[in-house]
DNA sequence: AGACGCTGACTTTTT
DNA sequence: GTCAGCGTCT
């Protein structure tokens, strides 16, 4: 290993560098110091959760440099897209240059996309390959599965898509899927023995459309270092330095990459908690962690323990919950931080309560604790359960943001206008040429599809191919005539990738598609947000361009460019690298940090941030523990780790609430308390808060006609039926995916018959809108005064409705009442 | 080709 | 509660 040297003429900015980084390194305690000052050779840092891991991280990196590393050389990896940019920043700041911009700080996915875009030919896909994300997959399985007349109900793209997916991540390919005994078992056991082939057809269809799926990115950049010896050099000779972050999330394809990255210098990092370590279900495997230590010769590793977040409180209670766990690397978190407030477990008797609840409480704590709202951050399992508190933050005037949920470029009218985008970057791209070939509608209908697809399968050509060559398909007439428009329009797109950048691009589209024109005339509510949509995905792709000839100004070797070419500019912003950014990035990347809300997301989502005050919301069996994550120790154990990371997120004050009943399914249902709330230590837990909310109960939303008790769970001590059919599976597998319920809660009795649907403008005797609601059939949209899904009071009825309003999307703005489904409430 | 009416699937978690 | 998607009718 030898001590990198300050790079010839770069030691003025070493010189420069030398001064404000000796200042930093005096901020870390010894442990934090020995991680980052210690460059040379395989390292792994055991970060326990607040420990200042990304402190660590970004000072090792500004060390790295102050030592003349040159930022080119040092490749940094993280899980998300905030992660990455976050340190980027962080570095910045702390070099007070511009130095940092020519890392390679990304996601996984990101790094290796770009660095695909530059040899994905070598592979036989076009260096302007495009991305599928989850739904470009799971629709091209959906056809394949058609194609192969399969059953569409035992194979569901979902389904079929996560097998596919943990075979990439294992390195598993198709011919190697279908010859491996024990998968094949597998499938054979849950009825679907067929999905080794559309395996095979889907990674055919992918290449074929010159399209790499999120697995592809990892799986395709391990083949190239794999079979190009001298790709594998030209790359470990760039990296000398390789840094990765969530170390424990890792699964076998990253983990085979950075092997072979860093095999040449052994100058690799990696950061990780075991005990944070929750997205096994995607592939990620703690055994990385393990082997890391038998890889090298020489490892070092560093323990990170002390934790600088949480009070002693949280602490105590996070390492109590983690010591449930079997197998971890043996750890305590300690803090010298207060004592705190105890964790407060709070149970009400709805969700809506426990929204209610929730949203009292911040109120409460601004006024008396003067805390803001940007303090609060609420934490669920499920995206699902967001709206309780929605509805609640709303009704009490407290400013919100959620996270995740669907992104802004998954929405239809933002997928359509990039669909042509990808089109015109790359004609092979099946997906979106079927998506954009009739829309907006211009006489290319299905029949004449159908046509150009079965001729396109028969010859093994692009579905574009087939469509240039329309004149020799037998189609004629207007069909034909709208094709070759269709054409014309196209290529007149592509012609401009040669001189114009991506915004200028796009905005030709929407001018020559009509696709603007279209949503602007709409005029309805959706309409107006569709348009509002597809403007702001002007703006991005605009903001985009302009920040890439901004960064165009500074070539591979770091030097600010003098006379930049307009080629050079032109390179950097094309409409095909535009595409491929976009498809790795999610809402979270673009959003505005300082607003001052509260912030509600899953678990997942929190990871790696915190927060003052944090409320977890359904700690309930069936939903955390997730009802589906509960067969095996593996699993249980990954939810208690999920547990812990939501623990751990909390800075001051922690409360843990659960519901005795919720909406679910647009059922009520039952559910105990989570187990994870029995293994709390006693002496740290304050349960004398009651979610009640005083006048509330007999007249809150929900009245129970039955009472609980009909099923439910037999927990207590050991909990075992739960164990016995732990044990039958992993006996025998998994029990058929027949028609079984789903969850296991209590289904509440009601007092009606559920779920009658009432025909509205058919009225029967006890369906009369009150004239609260002032709501009559066909009434003008202007004096609309509810949304979808609104509650009617109903004259004479026991009980409220909820009924579908649709609007009439053609002609007079007239609404109808579609149909009422009988609901208590 | 498009509007309409209705069914059933969804609920782990993310790039 | 919500929504995509299907079949049917115009």
């Amino acid at each position: 290993m030898c001590e990198p040297t300050a790079v010839q003429g770069r030691l003025p900015i070493f010189l420069y560098l030398a001064r404000p980084m000796q200042d930093y390194l005096k901020g870390l305690n010894d442990r934090q110091y020995e991680a980052a000052t210690h460059i040379n050779g395989p390292l792994m840092i055991v970060a326990g959760a607040g420990s200042g891991k990304t402190k660590v991280l970004t000072t090792r990196i500004a060390h790295l440099m102050a030592k003349g590393v040159d930022a080119f050389n040092i490749l940094a990896l993280t899980f998300t897209n905030k992660a990455a940019a976050e340190m980027k920043e962080r570095i910045e700041k702390m070099l007070g240059n511009n130095e940092a911009r020519n890392l390679y700080i990304g996601t996984f996915h990101s790094v290796f996309a770009r660095i695909l875009r530059g040899e994905a030919h070598r592979l036989g896909y076009p260096n302007s390959f495009t991305i599928y994300d989850s739904d470009d997959s799971k629709s091209v399985i959906k056809s394949i599965v058609k194609e192969m007349e399969l059953d569409e109900k035992q194979y569901k793209p979902n389904v079929v898509l996560g097998r596919i997916s943990q075979a990439k991540s294992s390195l598993i390919g198709p011919l190697q899927y279908q010859e491996d005994y024990y998968l094949q078992q597998e499938d054979q056991r849950t009825n679907r023995p067929a999905i080794g082939k559309i395996y095979k057809r889907y990674a055919d269809q992918c290449f074929k459309n010159g399209a790499m799926d999120f697995d592809d990115l990892l799986l395709k950049m391990y083949e190239l270092l794999n079979t190009f010896p001298e790709v594998l050099l030209k790359y470990q000779h760039k990296f000398r330095y390789v840094l990765i972050d969530e170390y424990q999330d890792t699964n076998a394809v990253q983990y085979q990459i950075t092997k072979l990255l860093a095999a040449a210098h052994e100058n690799i990092c990696v950061v990780g908690d075991d005990a944070q370590s929750i997205y096994s279900f995607r592939g990620a495997t703690i055994e990385n962690i393990l082997q890391f230590q038998k890889d090298y010769d020489d490892v070092k590793v560093v323990k990170l323990e002390q934790n600088y977040r949480s009070s002693k409180n949280i602490i105590e209670v996070a390492n109590t919950v983690i010591r449930q766990n079997k197998g971890q690397i043996p750890k305590d978190l300690w803090t010298d931080k207060d004592q705190g407030d105890k964790i407060k477990v709070v149970a009400t008797m709805t969700d809506n309560e426990e929204g209610k609840y929730v949203s009292t409480m911040i109120q409460e704590l601004k006024l008396r604790d003067h805390y803001h709202n940007h303090d609060f951050a609420i934490l669920y399992r499920t995206n699902a359960q967001s709206r309780a508190y929605e509805e609640n933050l709303r009704r009490g005037g407290i400013a919100y943001k959620i996270y995740g949920g669907l992104s802004f470029y998954q929405r239809k009218e933002v997928k359509d206008y990039i669909a042509y985008l990808r089109v015109i970057a790359n004609t092979r791209d099946e997906e979106a040429l079927k998506r954009i070939i009739n829309y907006p509608v211009r006489g290319i209908g299905k029949t004449s599809m159908e046509r150009l697809q079965t001729i396109a399968n028969q010859h093994n050509m692009t579905l574009w191919d087939v469509i240039l060559r329309a004149p020799e398909t037998g189609l004629k007439g207007a069909a034909l005539e709208a094709i070759r428009k269709f054409i014309t329009m196209m290529q007149y797109f592509q012609s401009l990738q040669t001189h114009k950048n991506a915004y200028e691009i796009a905005f030709e589209v929407g001018k020559h598609t009509g696709l603007v024109k279209e949503l602007f005339n709409d005029k309805t509510v959706e309409g107006l947000a569709r348009y509002e949509n597809v403007q702001e995905l002007l703006n991005s792709i605009k903001e985009w361009t302009d920040q890439q000839e901004n960064l165009s100004q500074i070539d591979e070797e770091g030097t600010v460019q003098e006379g930049i070419t307009d080629q050079t500019l032109q390179n950097a912003t094309t409409l095909g690298l535009y595409l491929q950014q976009i498809t790795l990035l999610t809402d979270a990347d673009n959003d505005k940090e300082d607003a001052d809300v509260v912030k509600l997301m899953t678990i997942h989502a929190a990871k790696g941030l915190e927060f003052p005050v944090v409320f977890v919301g359904g700690v309930e069996e069936t939903i955390f523990p997730s009802g589906l994550s509960i067969n095996t120790r593996e699993e249980l154990e990954e939810e208690r780790r999920l547990f812990y990371v939501a623990i751990t997120r909390a800075k001051e004050k922690l409360w843990l609430t659960h519901a005795n009943s919720r909406y679910r399914f647009g059922n009520v249902v039952a559910n105990d308390a989570s187990r994870f709330l029995e293994e709390l230590p006693k002496d740290y837990i304050d349960r004398s808060f009651s979610g009640g909310t005083g006048s509330g109960f007999g007249r809150g939303d929900q009245h129970f006609g039955g009472g609980f008790g009909a099923g439910g769970f037999s927990r207590g001590s050991g909990f075992g039926s739960q164990n016995d059919a732990a044990a039958a599976a992993r006996k025998y597998g998994p029990p058929p995916a027949k028609k079984q319920q789903p969850y296991k809660s209590t289904v509440l009795p009601t007092q009606a018959p559920p779920q009658q649907k009432v025909q509205v403008h058919v009225p029967k005797g006890d369906f009369v809108p009150s004239d609260t609601t002032g709501l009559t059939e066909g009434m003008e949209v202007e004096h609309l005064k509810f949304g979808f899904g609104t509650v009617i009071k109903m004259e004479g009825a026991a009980h409220n409705r909820i009924a579908t309003v649709d609007f009439k999307t053609n002609g007079e703005k007239k609404i109808m009442l579609n149909y009422a489904k009988l609901r208590i409430l």
